[in-house]
DNA sequence: TGCATAATTGGTAGAATAGCCAAATAGTTG
DNA sequence: CAACTATTTGGCTATTCTACCAATTATGCA
C-alpha cells in the first residue's frame, strides 16, 4: 500500500472513529432533529458535562458537527446530514446478523 | 436515555467501531472489488499475518465480511455492500473540512 | 505418516480512549 | 466588580485496542 493510499484510509478512519461511540451516535441522532445546547445533551445523556463536552469536541474536530455560542450556552448542530444515511445500512447489518443468528441456533 | 435506546446505540457503535481503523477500511475497499484470501491481503497491507487475521476477525464478528475456507486458503468477501455508500459521505466530510480549513487560513 | 503452507489463537507490551474531578475560561447579572 | 452559570481544558486512572511473536490448528502432498 503506497503512502497516498495509506493517508486516504487514515483520514477516513479518523472520521469514522469519531462516530464509533454510543454516546456520540446518540448525539448525532439527537442533532438530526435540530440543534441542542450542551446542557440539554448532558441532561439526556446523564454523564458529567466534561465528558459530554469532550465527545462534542471529537465530533467537531472531525467536522461532523458545528457549534455556535449564544450567551452562556453553546449550541451544536449537525454539519453533514449525509451521515444519517449510513445508519440505515448499519441497521441492515444488525438485522442480517440477527437473522443469521436465529438461523444458526435453530438447526 | 432509557435502556432500550442505550442498547440501540451500543449495537450501532459496535458495527461502526469495526470499521474505525485504516487497515480495516482498506480491507473493505479491497473486498468491494472482489473476494480476497488472507495471504493476498497480508501482502497488500504488509503487516504480520496474525495482525491481518485479527482485523478480518473483527470485521467478520461485526457481520461486515464473510469467509469461506477453500483448501489451505480462507477467502473473504463483503457481506453488506451498502457499507460502501458511506464512504461517499465520509469523503464529503473530508472535502468540506479541507474547504473550511482553506477559508480559515486565507483570512 | 511426516513435512510444508495458510490461517487462527494466546500472550504481552505500548498506545489510545473514556470517564470523572478540579481548575480555568467566557459570558451574564446584580 | 463580584457572584453565578455554562462550557472547556488539564490531569489522572482504568480500560480497551493494536501489533508483534510464538504456538496451535487445519489442510495438502510426498
Amino acid at each position: 500500500m503506497n503512502e497516498k493510499k495509506k493517508k486516504k484510509f487514515e483520514a477516513r478512519a479518523w472520521i469514522i472513529k469519531a462516530l464509533a461511540h454510543p454516546t456520540r451516535l446518540f448525539i448525532v441522532d439527537e442533532l438530526s432533529r435540530g440543534e441542542r445546547c450542551v446542557c440539554e445533551l448532558r441532561d439526556m445523556i446523564g454523564a458529567d458535562i466534561s465528558t459530554v463536552s469532550k465527545h462534542l469536541s471529537i465530533l467537531k474536530q472531525a467536522g461532523i458537527v458545528q457549534d455556535e455560542k449564544r450567551g452562556l450556552q453553546v449550541w451544536y448542530a449537525l454539519r453533514v446530514p449525509c451521515i444519517l444515511n449510513f445508519f440505515g445500512c448499519v441497521e441492515d447489518v444488525l438485522k442480517e446478523n440477527a437473522r443469521q443468528y436465529q438461523w444458526a441456533v435453530s438447526r
